[in-house]
DNA sequence: TGTCCATGATCAA
DNA sequence: TGATCCTGGACAT
């Protein structure tokens, strides 16, 4: 579940159902009971999302929490078991559960600062200045797919909107990010704020041109757990559905990259290096 | 019942 | 680069 829109979906559903209210604080799991005995009884004063990481202020207490590979957070009855509920907050008539988080953890004022100022702008928060990004990645000699999952270039950007931002623009993943044209930056930018926007409203990744659609094209819907029309992610193998080449796939720093090699390729900017 | 894999990230070597 | 952490779903046995 947890790219960028995840964490801003989970933290919109806290604001509204648990901020300005006394809350009950309980670990079932027992890992965080320690700390959720200092949290019980508190108001929630804010929930706020940057990137991947979530942040909950109680008084002078602030919860971190990171959703990792496995983690999930879930409102209302919750249907796993309960020994595996590192977090429990509830309030009157409201209750959320988190599991298998990378992180769940006070910290210090301080350490809320440090850890924000390593994160690189974020497409989902108003105070975002995409330059910051630009002026890493137009130095780079990475390939714009690794820079773009980069938390410290780019914060909430994961594998999915990664791989799909790159199709739309018909870009090589493999191009260095020296290499890319300014105007590539704005177009992939603003893709991102509007991608995850309708991301963070529908609860899933969506990113198919109408054209492509399902209803449109006379196809299946994609069966897929983690759900959305894609273009590239997970179709490895599969025709591309904009030119019918086949979607490729490649691990790259440890991640499947997926991408379609006619609809982005290699652009003679980089043929010299390769 | 067991193994592998995942929308992520850190740590050791 | 590889091992590791966390949970749950898909798939094989």
């Amino acid at each position: 579940m947890p790219e960028g829109h995840t964490l801003h979906r989970i933290a919109k559903r806290l604001d509204t159902h648990f901020r300005g209210r006394p809350t009950r604080s309980t670990s079932p799991q027992g890992r965080f009971a320690i700390e959720a005995a200092v949290l019980d009884g508190l108001v929630l004063d804010e929930v706020e999302a940057h990137g991947k990481h979530l942040f909950l202020t109680f008084a002078e207490h602030t919860v971190h929490v990171h959703l990792g590979l496995a983690g999930t957070l879930t409102f209302g009855v919750s249907s796993g078991s309960e020994n595996t509920i590192r977090w429990r907050l509830e309030a009157e008539g409201a209750r959320a559960e988190l599991r298998g988080p990378a992180a769940c953890r006070l910290l210090t004022p301080s350490e809320v600062d440090d850890l924000q100022s390593r994160l690189g702008p974020d497409p989902l928060r108003s105070d975002a200045n995409p330059a910051v990004a630009w002026d890493r990645i137009r130095l780079s000699r990475r390939s714009i797919g690794a820079l773009l999952m980069d938390q410290t270039v780019v914060s909430g950007v994961g594998n999915i909107y990664r791989a799909e931002v790159l199709f739309r623009h018909r870009i090589d993943p493999f191009l260095e990010g020296r290499l890319l044209k300014p105007r590539e930056w704005q177009v992939i930018w603003s893709d991102l704020v509007a991608l995850m926007r309708v991301g963070v409203e529908v609860g899933r990744i969506d990113t198919v041109y109408p054209e492509h659609e399902p209803e449109a094209m006379g196809r299946p819907p994609r069966q897929d757990p983690h759900g959305g029309e894609v273009y590239v992610y997970r179709r490895s193998g599969q025709p591309c559905l904009r030119c019918g080449s086949t979607i490729r796939k490649r691990v790259l720093d440890g991640r499947n990259l997926f991408w379609c090699p006619r609809c982005q390729r290699r652009s003679r900017r980089q043929a010299h290096l390769v």
